[in-house]
DNA sequence: CATTTCTCTGGGAACGTTCGCGGGAACGTT
DNA sequence: AACGTTCCCGCGAACGTTCCCAGAGAAATG
């Protein structure tokens, strides 16, 4: 492609190319008849700026860098359009990593997004212990970071999340209130750090109600579809009765229900299934989650912010964000009070 | 971020820059001895290349921009997968817009590609007939362009495909070699080149049996997990007789399937459920849905392979390149033979 | 030993922009 | 009439690289 430039701009009206680039960056010391004779060659000739020797400049690349665990489920590609919401409109490009879960790949993805001199970074982790080292040299070397969802422990970062704790205690209070009794969980990965809050959650919310807390009834397991079905497996193998299963997200809870469909429980009638999430897939699939819908696009907007603010103002002090989050009651869950 | 130069590299060692970049650069003029020097200040120093003032002198942005028409279903983030594990490697970063099965955001998303001074451009079109003036605008300006999945009409350009028609024919075929008699058909939307492609295998297989097309059993619909719930009932509406719905993709197969579940009907005993798409949609539902399974990582990959060629040099010829698909029976029409 | 060839290095222009500086013209103020 | 201001505009440096050109010295050739 070739591209006409402020210089050929300078050429066919034979003024400098200052005045040109005064004109189009909308300098003041410049005379509105000139301008406007610019602005109309530019368009005339077709100029487009290019960013690049722009940025060049300034010393930005004006692209941010995203890194998610999985790309598999909705849920990233749902924050991703909050994130580019905010961005793209400010001429900033987005580039996205996928890190599958792995540690490793992260802090590959990491040093890809150093190497494409990124201006700043969102992430949400693998592990929240993993790649620690690294995050405080990227830290150290004044590297804008936002993480969000998914976030590190002990790290003074800023970060937007929703409360997994408190929402998975009101999401079980009313589970609990609506009749269920025997509540399985099937938990995440212990270096989620989310996993450990909403079994937190689980756990004490029981106990409000005083129901005992039953180490058969959790299962721990991984972040895939035939985790859950292998969760269930397991669970039913233990032969303790449940009523309910609560999952550590939509996948894991899909992944049960459909096992247990399989093996003839009726849903929710035997069992009743819950997830926290807020992807689609709790809605297409039938009967419909109940779970607790993190708002996945505003997620992705506030996350956007941050890093803006972050790029702006490395000496601001970190701030923490945390979104609210509604509680569903759905089919499988069979809860009247929708 | 401070950044070291290469200059900075350069005083330390009080030699040229240009000494500098050719060791960097791999140069063959310039001694071992001196070369393994700068490296080593180099990696002592901590310098990380920056890519914007190379690409600043080379004229390209090492961007390519990837145009989805939608980012609810995982369709669109594995292809994507496949894009990036050919150009990561290569250092080139890859930006994406979504227009929402909107042409007028297609446009606009093309548009902001433009202004980011992408390298080139991967495509999945919204509809076939929009927008053809600015492509052919873009193909005149020589902006490297491939297209994949749903492709343009009339266009000579660069694509990867499979072929719709091929496959849906041998889809429907073997449903009625397994028995089923009354397939009704949710087709997709007019404007867009597989739905007419499929509908095309669909009618042609039906004929190849001499089993009668019937215009009650075929539904038209949009592309929503809702448009699938409300072709099941349009269907019901009809009151004619189906055993078997095939659904343009899985997420309108998925609806259509859930709608009946919810009206009573039994998956497959009393209809079988069968789609065209390829995502893990499929299998995470229950019963698992008989789909036609598209190659997306492998997709994703010639795209870009196709684009770098394109890059590389515009003159050659567009390459055309279609892809193999599996069709997997499952549950969902309650096949015997997988 | 003189000449050519080769190997390596430094200088500096170029990529497309922005921006500080200086200066000329026009204007207003004493 | 002399001076200070203001308004515009051009010049040139700068951002971090690459690469062409020239040249110094070594090596090879006659």
């Amino acid at each position: 492609m070739k591209h006409i430039t402020i210089k050929d701009i300078a050429n066919y009206l034979s003024i400098s190319v200052s005045t040109v680039s005064r004109a189009l960056i909308d300098d003041k010391n410049i005379r509105r008849e000139t301008k406007e004779k610019v602005l109309e060659a530019a368009t005339l000739l077709g100029y487009r700026p290019n960013p690049v020797a722009a940025n060049l400049k300034y010393g930005r690349t004006n692209t941010i860098g995203v890194i998610i665990p999985e790309g598999i489920t909705p849920f990233a590609l749902q924050i991703i359009s909050g994130i580019q919401s905010v961005l793209y409109p400010k001429g900033i490009k987005v580039i996205i990593a996928e890190s599958s879960e792995d540690a490793g790949k992260e802090l590959e993805n990491l040093r890809m997004m150093e190497r494409f001199m990124v201006d700043g970074i969102l992430i949400n982790l693998c592990s929240y212990k993993a790649n620690k080292e690294e995050y405080l040299r990227l830290r150290k070397a004044e590297m804008p970071m936002v993480f969000y969802d998914r976030i590190p422990h002990g790290l003074d970062v800023s970060q937007v999340i929703v409360d997994d704790y408190k929402k998975t205690f009101f999401l079980i209070e009313r589970l609990i209130r609506s009749g269920r009794r025997q509540i399985a969980h099937i938990q995440g990965p212990d270096d989620i750090y989310n996993s450990v809050e909403r079994f937190r959650g689980y756990k004490d919310a029981l106990a409000k109600f005083n129901l005992p807390f039953r180490e058969e009834l959790v299962v721990q397991t991984g972040m895939t579809f035939n985790d859950g079905v292998r969760a269930a497996d397991l669970l039913l193998s233990r032969q303790v009765e449940f009523d309910t299963i609560f999952a550590f997200t939509d996948v894991l809870a899909i992944g049960a229900m459909n096992r247990l469909r399989e093996l003839g429980k009726k849903i929710p009638e035997e069992v009743g299934i819950a997830s926290f999430s807020g992807t689609e897939l709790s809605t297409i699939v039938y009967p419909q989650l109940t779970t607790v819908e993190q708002p996945l696009f505003e997620m992705g907007r506030t996350a956007a912010l941050l890093i803006l603010e972050r790029i702006n103002d490395f000496t601001s002090p970190c701030r923490s964000v945390v979104l609210d989050a509604a509680i569903k009651m759905r089919a499988s869950t069979d809860s009247k009070e929708c």
